[in-house]
DNA sequence: CAAGAACGAAAAATCGATTTATCGATTGGA
DNA sequence: TCCAATCGATAAATCGATTTTTCGTTCTTG
């Protein structure tokens, strides 16, 4: 370490080139790796470079670049523990093919999502990672579309015509999850859920319907959804159960409809397992501590993050071929919130609010 | 919109600049508002800009610049809320100023931290806002004090002697948890912590212990930390417990303190709060609706983030002086999980394991 | 021994903007 | 009427790299 050089201008390529007495464009070739320099030249060039604490500006060098290496990725939101490990698998990933990740929250807003998309197509990223707030049919895809973009769709969408596409297996998970209440013996049971993620969360309703049907024709399956936002679900499940409604188990398609539905039991004074049976989809750390532990299905984060990253670099590297339609397995864990239905009584009487 | 210009090479200044018959100076100038251009010639510009979609590629305007319009944002982790929340609010305040933010994890490693910093101060980034794994005697601030770089550090720290700091009331917030449990008579109080994140935690415990001494010198406080991760943190409180100890109320220091204290109390079969009360440092969502739910203090996310960009584009803009340490005031929750002691007996036996 | 291939490195062009220096035309004053 | 100041805009330099082109040397080879 040199200890003159603090707060001064950093050491550029032609800094290193004059301290080694050769020309920047012999330097850029040594760090480049070419092997045509002379080695005693290659060795002055790794001497100015250490002498000077040089390093390369990715800014200036993807400048001349053909392809910039930076990937974008636009996430619905940072606050949940599963787009918060997707980020970070994401970022790790990209750095370790010298890729640097521009993240940004699209905050559940598909104007957003879409402005966010045309910053990352002023910057020429190379690539972008897009979880769409909606599914595979929103704005920002079309915009992609549109301007050439090379991209992934991620988590909210099934398959695309024009881009590839990476989420979890919603079906097969929720299929499982219907043979495990069904195999419990429940055979009145609520599904609640968000519409607007139209493509992932029907095809999580679709394919537990058919599995509980398959499996108990004479099951009864109540849904519960709505287009916006989750207050209305609060309300709507409030009005549910306020008509006298008592499935023996509840699945909730997503994360934020879990915590609903936990609320509402707190409130009416019921617990699971006895009262009531509860899985989600979505899992997160504290399911496993609070009593009781509440049964999940755990999204693939690591192998949909890599995956995607696989799949988008090739495209980059300029793979053709039509686009693919992965679909990554869950993990469906069985904890204390889930029991066989009869076990007890409803222990609270009407509403307590 | 051109529908001919899809998947083509994005057009220039220079394209602009022939297609207005002006010079790419003067593209330039019309666009940053200089008024010294004939209104003809930037009325002409401004058509081709539209016809054309132009847009400023942001790298290449970087590249001449002497600021480049980049902040960097290194947290521990983005799995959690609280730096969820966090990351999402820089990046709309740095988008606010035009600039891109680049967020990158360092995963509570110390050594991983200072290679993003260095990567940061390769991209020459304005500056940098920092949430050390430790403290702000970590690798990384001294890499920045080293290399000049402008930067805030937040949430970890205290205070330091060369960089703005911006964190929660820790302490005060301490203070507050200590009246409320010893305000309902709880006289043996188990504290745990990481000691890990130096700076914070011990302002934490020392909030607590002063404020509850000050309260009722007979009270007894017992702390428990452990150096390195969490997992020692479950063995020492279970041996803890397990060697008789019966405390009346547990405040933990850390989020992941107050689950493993939960789950600690869920083996044992005690119930919050007739068995013991519990309160936790850091809000999460579920906090609210799992039952009982857990008294928390909420760290004023949006204050520390939107104080910290203030002070650091303050620095960026070239301001000068003595490094500013701020605390911004938390607020605390009461919930079910405290109750005063004596309200219930310890329900369970021994270990259940 | 001379023409041509091979080699290694320097010079120059390039990426897309911003900023400085320069230039021509108009206007002003003496 | 002539020189200087002003105005508006263009040409050129610059940022820091990469890539292409050019240019000497040395090594082959007929």
């Amino acid at each position: 370490m040199a200890q003159h050089e603090a707060k001064q201008r950093r050491a550029s390529i032609h800094d290193v080139a004059s301290h080694a007495g050769v020309s920047a464009a012999t330097v850029s070739k040594v760090l480049a790796g070419v092997t045509t320099v002379k080695p005693e030249n290659a060795q002055r060039v790794f001497d100015a470079v250490e002498r000077l604490g040089y390093r390369v500006d990715p800014l200036a060098s993807d400048m001349r670049r053909a392809k910039r290496r930076i990937i974008g990725a636009i996430m619905p939101e940072f606050e949940s523990e599963f787009f918060g490990q997707m980020v970070t698998e994401l970022e790790g990933l990209a750095e370790q093919r010298g890729y640097t990740l521009v993240a940004a929250s699209s905050r559940e807003s598909e104007a957003r999502e879409k402005e966010i998309l045309a910053r990352m197509h002023d910057w020429r990223v190379a690539g972008v990672v897009l979880a769409p707030v909606r599914n595979e049919h929103g704005p920002a895809a079309a915009f992609m579309k549109a301007n050439g973009m090379t991209g992934v769709l991620i988590d909210r969408v099934l398959s695309d015509d024009a881009f590839d596409t990476v989420s979890a297996d919603s079906a097969a998970a929720s299929a499982e999850v219907a043979r495990m209440l069904v195999g419990k013996g429940h055979s009145h049971i609520l599904v609640i859920g968000l519409a607007e993620q139209a493509a992932t969360v029907r095809a999580r309703l679709e394919g537990f319907r058919s599995q509980a049907l398959a499996l108990n024709p004479a099951v009864r399956i109540d849904v519960i959804t709505s287009e916006v936002s989750v207050e209305p679900l609060r309300s709507s499940l409030r009005d549910y159960f306020g008509q006298g409604e008592r499935p023996t188990a509840v699945y909730s398609l997503l994360l934020k409809g879990t915590l609903v539905a936990l609320s509402e039991f707190r409130r009416r004074g019921w617990h699971c397992p006895d009262d009531i049976s509860l899985v989600g989809f979505d899992d997160a750390e504290w399911m496993q501590v609070t009593w009781p532990a509440i049964a999940a299905v755990v999204q693939p984060v690591h192998r949909i993050a890599s995956e995607a990253m696989n799949v988008l670099f090739r495209r980059v590297e300029g793979a053709v071929g039509p686009p693919t339609a992965r679909l990554e397995p869950c993990q469906v864990l069985e904890r204390e919130s889930v029991g066989s239905p009869g076990n007890g009584p409803y222990s609270g009487g009407g509403d307590r609010q």
